[in-house]
DNA sequence: CGACACTTTGAAGACGATCAACGCCGGTGG
DNA sequence: CCACCGGCGTTGATCGTCTTCAAAGTGTCG
């Protein structure tokens, strides 16, 4: 069992950042910890938004429901990543999709007011929520245009490298941290149209056995990946991906690139 | 010549909104003045971020290029909108996309250092940008959702309806702001495909004549643009729209749909 | 062994992109 | 004044990719 509580641990999430410990001592006076199962809802589109909350472990799908029962996939959160701030800043008073434990989940809750005090006192606070929406909508914006320019194969292949690093696995080898089903709605794409662009990666360097991936030729991966991607140094991911298999340090940084990716 | 330092109408951005009128006049020393004329850029991707802007006049296109020498429009920014916050925001000391004055502009120009202090220090500019960023995100992510499951005449549909009261035209009539190529790059379909999506729409309650756009009948229109629309309640803006237009008052406008859209 | 969820594969269909041709208009230059 | 040109928009025909519908395969767990 983690020890939710620790310092450290809660200091590492972007969201409480360069908070010092005495902040972060009264934060957790005032926090709710908050348990749910693999499969549990954490709340409906249409509820009463009532805590800024915090994943502390397992992992969360928001989502949407079309007209015609089809199944919208907005984010996939993970440790770290923060619930509420949206509505809150928009001032709505209801959520906007529904959000479901994919894994069994804990979270620390705090009450909606308890954000907005905080916001306006502590400035780190709101300049690391700043920050975490800036790069919410860098990824939107990015996510948007490979939607627009790339084929199915190649934005899975993204997918998969940006995955890789984002929860630190093996580059030579790993499993899919969700089902095929769930990372497809992710993706924006169905089923049947992700489990066809697995079959074509696998010509592109990356070899795919059940859930199981692995990166057997980066470069060729990366290339196919990047071909259409407007972003000249490609995503930083895919460059700690490269570096991490030995391949090429990339010469020069330079002008850094900015394809992060909440990958989830 | 519209006063640029009138303090009433920086006070209306929602970037100085709530701002106390000393900190407005403070902020004033420390501005430049920028002007463009249509067709000049602004900036260009790679260029080092400088300022941080705030535009007063006119209009700003912000677009990437593709490696085909495609274009992609990120954003049509207008009167009130910001250039440069997500940048600083992301430590990203270059620009990741072109700007381009569509329109005689006029700017105000903060060095970046002066965003990064006073975001510290004043809570009311904190929260005006962590709103502005929440509500950008909130767009992004329904946007990508009508790329998904909207035809592309849906969606010209939607948008010409925001569009018309985020520009406060009248319903029953109003030129295109931009021409018919910058709003196909807009909404991310080629220009052929808004032109087809022009003319289903007539079949919906709005005639198109040139670039004369007029609501005849909203309810239609709204039927059409929403119907595959997960907001419940549909569009702010829509129903704003109706209310306009006197159809009907929306008998309640309880749990608030935030279907928002800087359509620009 | 059978039930069920999940995934793969195949074939048909729909929508938007692309290529190509044309119409319209304003400007420029002879 | 007219001829020519370029930018912009429309329309038609074709093509590619994703979606949809259908069926079969794989795996797990009782």
């Amino acid at each position: 069992m983690v020890d939710l509580y620790s310092l450290e641990r809660l200091m590492s999430f972007p969201i409480f950042v360069n908070l010092a410990s005495s902040d972060i001592q009264e934060l957790l006076l005032r926090s709710r910890k908050k348990t749910l199962e693999n499969g549990e809802s954490y709340f409906s589109f249409g509820d009463k938004v009532l805590n800024f909350s915090v994943l502390c472990e397992g992992a969360i799908q928001l989502y949407r429901e079309t007209r015609d029962g089809h199944e919208l996939t907005k984010e996939i959160l993970i440790v770290g990543d923060t619930i509420g701030d949206e509505e809150i800043l928009l001032s709505s008073p209801t959520h906007q999709f529904n959000a479901l434990a994919i894994k069994d989940a804990i979270l620390l809750e705090f009450p909606i007011a308890w954000l907005k005090e905080n916001l306006k006192k502590n400035s780190s606070l709101a300049l690391n929520l700043l920050a975490k929406l800036a790069h919410k909508s860098h990824i939107a914006t990015m996510e948007a245009e490979h939607k627009g320019t790339m084929m199915a194969a190649q934005q899975v292949s993204c997918f998969l490298e940006r995955l890789c690093v984002l929860h630190d696995f093996d580059p030579r080898g790993f499993e899919l941290p969700y089902s095929k089903t769930m990372i497809a709605s992710r993706l924006g794409m169905e089923l049947e149209t992700f489990s066809r662009a697995l079959s074509k990666v696998r010509e592109h360097g990356i070899r795919v056995e059940g859930n199981r991936i692995s990166f057997e030729n980066i470069l060729a991966a990366e290339e196919y990946a990047c071909a259409d991607c407007t972003i000249v140094d490609n995503c930083a991911e895919h460059n700690e991906l490269k570096e991490r298999l030995n391949i090429t340090k990339p010469k020069d940084v330079g002008p850094q690139s900015k394809c992060r990716g909440d990958v989830s």
